[in-house]
Formats: structure tokens, C-alpha cells, sequence
DNA sequence: GTCTATAGCGGGATAGAC
DNA sequence: GTCTATCCCGCTATAGAC
């Protein structure tokens, strides 16, 4: 009985989202997906046609979700280092909120990378924002105010330090040989140990 | 016709090695290992008993390649800096032979996380040298060479600024918008990158 | 729009001949 | 030790009734 019409094919969205990027079910079926929301398995090919589909669809959203407020923090006319610490906040946010996101488009990356049959669900381009980003940072170093290298690590450095931490979380507690306590204290910890690195004091 | 007795085991166990952590084929099928290895697929049964136990003992192998120059450098006398440069060298040298066993493991430390019947196929426990390792840092701290903070976050940095630049290569190509040269030019600047940032040089 | 039933395949594992 | 043949299961997808 449709009590709402069309909130079905939200649910299920929904519901992968929550299961592949949040739970990190990575390897999830349909059937666990149609379970999970609580409605019949075939009614995720009605809405979405295929697995394939649906996890495009549910990659897709989910990335536009992370990208709703980053775009603008890049692209605002803040300093350097204040627009820096807006994007670490923001992403961390929302890694927060989606901690497998991250390990699983790398997975599906891999994988799709090795297919003949190119069916390239994810096709990330360098987003303008970056862009613009990056000239600013080849600016900075120019003008002494951070140590000069190529700007492609200072990124590389940023996202490193934010993503490794999480997506390996398991693996980290294990070497650092800490609990979940102690291992969030030192997520929380995380902004200030990353600005302090990509802007040091003492430069 | 066996020309070299018992040489099949290794053959296959080296194929696997090669098609999960060199090339990526994280969700590789026995039948493609069986082929590429060029031997029929039941003598994977016959071998390994089965696929999740080939896998095993792939993984249990390759870790200990990565370990037995490592663990002779973190035990070692050396002072803190040098013997870190000497780790990190290992250890890229180690993940340019195997750049996808950071991620592989990570994958399947995920899946394993939410079965019931815990299966640990892994568990990683904090070896006797990190510990040490550990120790040297917090001494190295205290009296100021580095700057002062929980030295886990000192590991945390250290692994994730090696290991994401080459689990996330694909990504990080596309969103510096780097091909594949430059990418690995970047790649081979990265030691120095890592070493100032963990040792700054003003402070 | 939602269900049941079923097709179809791809993968892991084993039995048994050689 | 190595092969062929076969079994069985889990998963995706579709046909068709309601």
C-alpha cells in the first residue's frame, strides 16, 4: 500500500548510500539493500535498472553532497589559510558522515580500470575549484609564505593526512595499539596536527 | 608432466601475489589465477585447500618480505632521523613492487569486520619495533628536536603520506590533473617531501 | 507500483579417473 | 599431481500476475 508516492526509489537510494558509504558494506547485495529498506529486491531494478546503476546513482549523490559547500568555501576570496581550514573542517564532516566513501570509489576505480568494456562510471575531472585552489597555493609559496615545492603535494600532502587516517582506521588501531576511545581522541585531534603541517609556524 | 617436483605450489602462490597486490586485481576469481599462472584451477583446491586460505597465505608472505628489512631498521642504534629515512626508503621501495597490498588488506580487514563467524584471517598486532619506534619518538619530543604532540600522530602521518599517493594514484592524477609521467615524478619526490614534514627543518 | 516465480550464470569446491 | 566432470550455491535480472 503507497501511503507516498515515488518515496520508495528515495528509500532505497537512501538505504545504499547508508550501507556502502556509511556502513562500508562494501560487498553488500541487492538483496541486503532491499532488506535493509525494508521492500522487495526487485523493486531496485525497477527504480535503478541494475546494481551497477544504482551505485552510480548513489556514488553520484553522495559526491554532491561533499562538493555542496566545499565548492563555495574554494572558490570564496578568503585567505589562503583560512579558506584551507574551511575546506579541512568540511570535508571532515562529511567523511565523518561517510567514512567508506572514499576506500570505495577507489575500489570501484580499480576495478573498472581493468575492464575492457569501458564503462567508466566514474569519470572525475580536476573540478575548477581546485584549479583556482592550486594557483593560489603556487602564489603563497612564491611569496615565502609556505615552503616552495611543486603544489600538487601540498594537495596530495592535505588529502593524505585526512582520508588515510579514516579509511584505515582498523589497521591504525592495531599498529598505534589503541582502543576506539582513544583512536577518536586522535581523529578529533586531526585539523590542527594537518594545518599545522601544511602551514608550519615557524616559516 | 612434472619436470620440477612441487614447483606448482610456489608458481601459484607467486601468480597470486602478483595478480592481488602488483596488479590490482582485487577481486580476482581462481579461474583467472589459475589462468594466469597457466595450471588448471582445481590444483588451487589441491593446494591451498581454498580460495580464502590462498589468500592467507599470499598475505602472510608478502607481509613478511615487507617486514624483513624493516624490523631490522627499526631495532636498529641509528638516531631517530636517519633511521626513519632508512625506513621510509624501505618501505616505498617495498610498496613500488606491491602497490596494491595496502589496499587489499584494508578491503578485506572491512569485509572481515562484519562476519559473525570471525574468521580472522588478520591480526595485525603492533609489532616490538614499532613500540620502540614509538618510544624514540616521544624521547625525541621531550627534549624538542620535533615538534610535541601524541606520537601516534607521528605514525599516523608517516604511513598515510606514503601509502595514499599510491593506493589513490588514479584519483589523485585526475584531481591534480597530472598524467601518468608527471604523476611519477611526484611520486619519486615524495621521500624528501615526507622527511621535511616530519622533521621541519626550522624548528 | 509491488509482488512471486523463475531463468541464468559465474564462482568455489569436490569426486573420481588417469 | 593433474585432469575432467559435476555439484551446488549466491547473486542479478526479468517475466508476468495482481
Amino acid at each position: 500500500m503507497p501511503i507516498i508516492d515515488c518515496q520508495t526509489e528515495k528509500l532505497i537510494l537512501d538505504t545504499a548510500m547508508r550501507v556502502f558509504f556509511a556502513e562500508g558494506r562494501i560487498n553488500a547485495t541487492t538483496q541486503d539493500i532491499a532488506d535493509t529498506a525494508g521492500v522487495n529486491r526487485t523493486l531496485i531494478n525497477y527504480y535503478f535498472r541494475s546494481k551497477k546503476a544504482l551505485i552510480a546513482t548513489a556514488v553520484k549523490k553522495t559526491q554532491k553532497e561533499f562538493m555542496r559547500n566545499s565548492d563555495l568555501i574554494l572558490s570564496s576570496a578568503l585567505p589562503l589559510r583560512v579558506k584551507t581550514e574551511n575546506f579541512i573542517d568540511d570535508f571532515l564532516k562529511n567523511q565523518y558522515k561517510y567514512p567508506f566513501l572514499e576506500s570505495f570509489i577507489m575500489v570501484e576505480f580499480t576495478n573498472q580500470r581493468l575492464k575492457k568494456n569501458g564503462s567508466t562510471v566514474f569519470s572525475i575531472k580536476q573540478p575548477a575549484p581546485i584549479k583556482k585552489y592550486l594557483a593560489e597555493i603556487k602564489n603563497e609559496m612564491n611569496e615565502g609564505r609556505i615552503p616552495k615545492y611543486n603544489p600538487s603535494h601540498f594537495l596530495i600532502n592535505m588529502f593524505s593526512l585526512m582520508i588515510y587516517p579514516v579509511i584505515m582506521k582498523p589497521l591504525q588501531m592495531s599498529v598505534c595499539n589503541l582502543n576506539e576511545k582513544e583512536y577518536q581522541e586522535i581523529l578529533n585531534e586531526r585539523k590542527q596536527i594537518i594545518m599545522n603541517i601544511l602551514f608550519p609556524p615557524a616559516v
